[in-house]
DNA sequence: GTGAAAGCGCTAACAG
DNA sequence: CTGTTAGCGCTTTCAC
C-alpha cells in the first residue's frame, strides 16, 4: 500500500507497449498522427500502469502550465463580507476545469504582499491572471503589467491603474480604458433601472447611499443614480446623495445622516445590498414602513441577504459567477492565440477591453 | 518592453559572477557553504539579470513542488452562504505563505470531479492537501487516500470516511479517529456552553434547531446539547429536538415546526447563526419578544450576522481563520517531517489525529 | 507513421 | 569551498 512512492514514467509505459517514448508521448497528447492499433496499445499501457504525466517535467519543456492565478487583494475585504468572492471563485474553477487548467490563488494582505505576487508572476510560475483588484490607485495593475503576464481584471480598473497596465506613461485619457481586459456587471445601467423604477413607483425625492467610493462599481453606480435624476427631474438635490462603504453598519450611518437631512425622503437606492439592511434597519428604527413610507432598492442580489430582509428586497441582480467563467474564459483564449509569436502581455492580443454583463431589476417587497 | 520573453537561466547568471551552476544554485537555495565575497558576487548578479529559478526545472529534480491543494467539496455549498469559507482560505493563504508555498484551489461540484480531483492529487502535483469534506460518507477522503497525498482534513471527517482514509477495512471504530489528520473547533464543547448558559438563565424549556445532520458539526452540536440537558435535567423532552440544515430557511421551518410542538419553549440553541436568524423572524412574527420570552443563541459568531440580527445575537464563537492557519501549518510540518524516510501517506508522521480549537460565547443581546 | 537523440533548467552527488 | 557530471521526465526536431 506503500507502493505510490515513485509514479510510472513515459519510458515504463512505453516498455510496456512496446513502442518508443515519443510514440507514448504522442498518444498522450492527442495521439495525431499515431495509428490505431498502436495508439490502442499505449493507451492500455497507460492504464494498467496508472501513468499520469509529470507536469514538471511537461513544463519545463513547453513552458505552459496549464495554470492561473487569481489575485485577490485583500483589503478588498468587503469581499470576504459577502459571498460575491465565492461565487466569483466558483465560476472561476468551473471554466478553468473545463480547461484542464489548475487555479492558484493569491491573496494579499496589502502593500507588502504586492512585491511576493508580483514576483510570483514574473516568475512564469503561471501562463495568465486573474486580478481583483478595484480599488482606485492600485498599485497592482502597474506591477503585474511589469511582470508581463496575460490578465484580465475582475471588475473596471481606475483609469489611472488601467493606463498604468496598458503601459501608457499619460495618465490621463479621454476614452474608455483600452488595452486593458476587464470583466464587470453593468453598474451603471443597473443602476439606472433601480432609480427608473423608483421613480415608476411615483417616488420623488430618490435618496442614494453610495458604496466605497475608491471603488469603480461603486462611482459607477452613483453615476447611474445621477444620470436618471438629472434626467427626470433635472438637477437632484445634493443633500440626496449620502456616502456610505458597501457594509450594514456603513448603511445604517448613512441611512441616519440622510434622514437627519432630508425626513421627507420617500425611496432610497442602496449601492448594494447589505447597505439596504442598515439601511431597512434604520428606517424601521424611525417608525417609517417600508414600502409605503420609503421604498428601498439594494444592488448585487445577495439571495441569501435579499430574501431574508424584511420586507424582502427588491434589487440589481448581477450574474457573479457568469463574470467569473467569462473571466476565465478571455484568458484562457487569449492564451491559446498568443500560443504562437509573443504573448500578448496584457489580456488577449485583440484586446477587447472591457466586457460589460448584463444586469436585471429583481422585485421583491421593499420597492 | 517585450524582452521578458526568455527568462535568463542559471547558466546565465553563472557566466556573469564567473562561476559554476552550482555555485549560483548553493547561493540562491540558502547559500550554505559558500565563501561570502563568491556570494556576494552571485547575488549582484541575480539581481542585475533579474533571474527568478524556474519552478519547474527545480521540481523536476527535487520532487517537490512547494504547494498545496485546497479541496473543498461544493455540495458544501453552506460555505457559499456565509464567509466561512473565505475566512479558512484567509487563514490557509497566510501560513503557506509565510512558508513559500503556494494554493492550488480544488473546487468540485460532486462525484463527477472527484475522480478529477483524485487523478490530480495522485498526479504528484502538489505535496499535500487540505480537504473539507465534512459529509458523512463522503467518497473523497477514502478517494484522497489512495492517491497517497498528505493530507489533513478541515472539520471532524466522518467514522466511516476516516476509517477508509486510514486504510483501515473495518467500519466501525470505537474511539477517536485515528490516524487522520484533522482540524476542528470544539462543537461539542461550545454548544454545551451554550446550553449551559441557558439554563444559568433559569430557562428549562431549551430547544435545539441542529444543523444538517450529515455533517459531523451538526451532529457534534446536538450531542453536545444533548450532554448538558441529560445531565441538568434528566432526560429531556424529543420534542425539543428540531432538524434543520444550517439555512435560515430551514431555520424558519423548524422553529415554526418547534413553536407548534412545544409553545412553551423558553430557550433556543440554533445550530449556527444562520439558523438563528431564521428562527430569530419566526420568533418575532409569532408575537415573542426575544430575550425575555424566548432566549436564542447561535453558533460560529459570523460578526456581520450575529451583530446586524435584532436583538444581537448571543453566539459560540470559533476562530475559523484560525483553523485554516492551523491546518496548513500541521500540513507543512508534516511534509518536512516527512522529507527523508518514506512520505507519511496521512497527515503527518506521528500523525497527531485531531486538532480540536477551543470556542467562546459571545454575550449579546438574545440571551 | 515511428524511433533516436537532444535538450528544457535545475539539483545533487562526487571529485578535487 | 567550488566545479564537474549526471540525470529528473518529458517534448520535439529530425531521420528512417
Amino acid at each position: 500500500m506503500t507502493e505510490a512512492v515513485s509514479r510510472p514514467t513515459l519510458e515504463a509505459v512505453a516498455a510496456r507497449a512496446g513502442v518508443s517514448r515519443a510514440t507514448v508521448s504522442r498518444v498522450v497528447n492527442g495521439g495525431d498522427g499515431v495509428r490505431e492499433p498502436l495508439a490502442e496499445r499505449v493507451r492500455r499501457a497507460v492504464d494498467e500502469l496508472g501513468y499520469v504525466p509529470n507536469q514538471a517535467a511537461r513544463s519545463l519543456v513547453t513552458r505552459r502550465h496549464d495554470a492561473v492565478a487569481v489575485v485577490i487583494a485583500e483589503p478588498e475585504s468587503r469581499v470576504f463580507a459577502d459571498p460575491f468572492f465565492a461565487l466569483q471563485l466558483r465560476g472561476i474553477s468551473k471554466e478553468l476545469t473545463a480547461h484542464d487548467n489548475q487555479l492558484v490563488l493569491l491573496l494579499t494582505e496589502g502593500r507588502a504582499d504586492h512585491a511576493r505576487v508580483a514576483r510570483y508572476l514574473a516568475g512564469g510560475h503561471v501562463d495568465g491572471a486573474l486580478v481583483f483588484s478595484l480599488h482606485l490607485d492600485d498599485p497592482l495593475p502597474g506591477l503585474i503589467h511589469e511582470a508581463g503576464v496575460p490578465t484580465v481584471f475582475g471588475g473596471r480598473p481606475d483609469r489611472g491603474a488601467a493606463d498604468r497596465a496598458a503601459g501608457s506613461g499619460r495618465r490621463a485619457r479621454t476614452g474608455e480604458e483600452r488595452g486593458v481586459a476587464y470583466v464587470d456587471c453593468d453598474n451603471r445601467g443597473g443602476a439606472r433601472a433601480a432609480v427608473r423604477h423608483l421613480l415608476d413607483l411615483g417616488r420623488r425625492r430618490v435618496a442614494h447611499l453610495t458604496g466605497a467610493l475608491d471603488q469603480t462599481s461603486a462611482v459607477d453606480r452613483l453615476d447611474g443614480y445621477r444620470d436618471v435624476m438629472a434626467d427626470a427631474l433635472g438637477a437632484s438635490d445634493p443633500r440626496l446623495v449620502v456616502e456610505s462603504d458597501f457594509t450594514p453598519a456603513g448603511g445604517e450611518r448613512a441611512m441616519r445622516e440622510l434622514l437627519g437631512r432630508c425626513p421627507d425622503v420617500d425611496a432610497v437606492f442602496a449601492a448594494n445590498d447589505l447597505t439596504a439592511l442598515g439601511a431597512l434597519r434604520v428606517l424601521r428604527e424611525s417608525g417609517r414602513r417600508v414600502p409605503e413610507d420609503v421604498a428601498v432598492v439594494g444592488f448585487d442580489d445577495m439571495v441569501p441577504v435579499a430574501e431574508q430582509t424584511d420586507p424582502p428586497l427588491t434589487t440589481v441582480r448581477q450574474d457573479i459567477e457568469g463574470m467569473g467563467r467569462l473571466m476565465a474564459g478571455l484568458l484562457l483564449r487569449g492564451l491559446s492565440d498568443g500560443r504562437d509569436g509573443r504573448r500578448p502581455t496584457t489580456g488577449t492580443r485583440d484586446t477587447p477591453g472591457g466586457v460589460i454583463l448584463p444586469t436585471t431589476l429583481i422585485r421583491r417587497a421593499s420597492a
